[in-house]
DNA sequence: CCTTAAACATACGTTTTAGTATGTTTAATT
DNA sequence: AATTAAACATACTAAAACGTATGTTTAAGG
């Protein structure tokens, strides 16, 4: 039973690592000798816990990442109950952007960065990424649904297309924030966010 | 003097498979005999014209890429003389999306993808990612500041703040897209910039 | 305690790739 | 026409990576 124990344990260690490297150098720049380097362990133990990089990888999205996107952007979403619903999506798309570290402003979102890079390659990884953002996307609509039913939003707005609008354009900012070296970018951002935001406010 | 017309079509050649296959399958991903297996040409002729990959990729970024964005997405922005600019603004980021080859929804934008795949790993890249969104950002800025002018635009906007988030939703979208296989998310995009263009239009 | 299997480590074979070095052809110059 | 240099092609080297095969250690169970 112990067994099992630390098997789990050094499945997680390769996986956490797999995934800081794949975050830090993209998917198919980080090889298994990098992985195991940082493990400070062999390659026997890779090959003797997962099948290939693939399987990482698949593991790593529906694990790690999954769960940083949950945790950060999707459950906040979800408790509004006596809570100004524009106020928390505010919150949750650009009060949260002005805390991240210099790490997650110079490496992006792991999540969009594999979307990017092997989006429309890998079709394992396709299913499990969009999966991941069908569900943000629906949790974000329903949200605003609630804002328009709780008269905090415009009856005019479209929850879904405001829910990508809003997931498109962090995305979109949280990868084109790498290239600089500087807060403009996301100060803007937010400014403009709210001014979308503000404008469709009751 | 015929050389030289020679040495410029291959070198354009090589360039120019070397960019289908980076949008293709990533910069990463591509090697160099890849290039060369679509030029028909050996690594010799290669390794005669370029130092190594990187120095392609930069002229590819340079050249091919730039010029994309430029025709596409930022000279149609700099007429607005006897224009509606809201209208302008919505036409080149909405309308101009419904026409894309399938090929450009299912591999994204070239720049966003290398961008995303490599942005914070390649300094000389990054800079030169960097002044191509930099211009983007500043024509786009111009043209929202001359409809603040010709009051077709709120005065409360701010131009670069409104330019950052139409180009980040916009490059934010079409990293989004590569996982799905349907238009779905692009007419939720469209539905949702059209709102808040309209939201800022006087 | 002894067996056995899991958890690793080590070593190796194969493939791939970057880059070089050298050969050959083509075209410009004298 | 002969020379020369550019425009390629071919062959090769070295390094790195994937995956496997086999060894060794550790721990669980009878």
């Amino acid at each position: 039973m112990q067994q099992d124990l630390k098997s789990k344990k050094t499945q997680d260690l390769i996986l956490n690592k797999s995934f800081e490297l794949f975050y830090r150098k993209g998917f198919n720049k980080t090889t298994i000798p990098d992985i195991m380097k940082e493990t400070s362990l062999s390659k026997g133990a890779f090959y003797h816990h997962f099948k290939n990089k693939k399987e990482v990888g698949k593991k790593v999205i529906n694990g790690i990442i999954t769960n940083r996107i949950l945790n950060g952007f999707i459950n906040p979403l979800m408790d509004y109950k006596n809570k100004n619903i524009p106020e928390l999506i505010l919150n949750v798309f650009t009060e949260r952007i002005k805390h991240f570290s210099e790490n997650e402003k110079l490496q992006g979102c792991p999540a969009n960065n594999l979307i990017n890079e092997i989006g429309c390659n890998e079709s394992e990884f396709r299913v499990l990424l969009r999966s991941l953002m069908d569900n943000w996307i629906d949790v974000l609509s329903k949200t605003i649904t609630e804002g328009v039913k709780a008269k905090q939003i415009s009856k005019n707005v479209n929850p879904k297309a405001l829910a990508i609008c809003l997931i498109g354009s962090f995305e979109g900012i949280r990868g084109i924030r790498k290239i600089y070296d500087n807060d403009e970018l996301f100060n803007n951002y937010v400014l403009g966010i709210r001014t979308y935001i503000v404008n469709i406010s009751i």
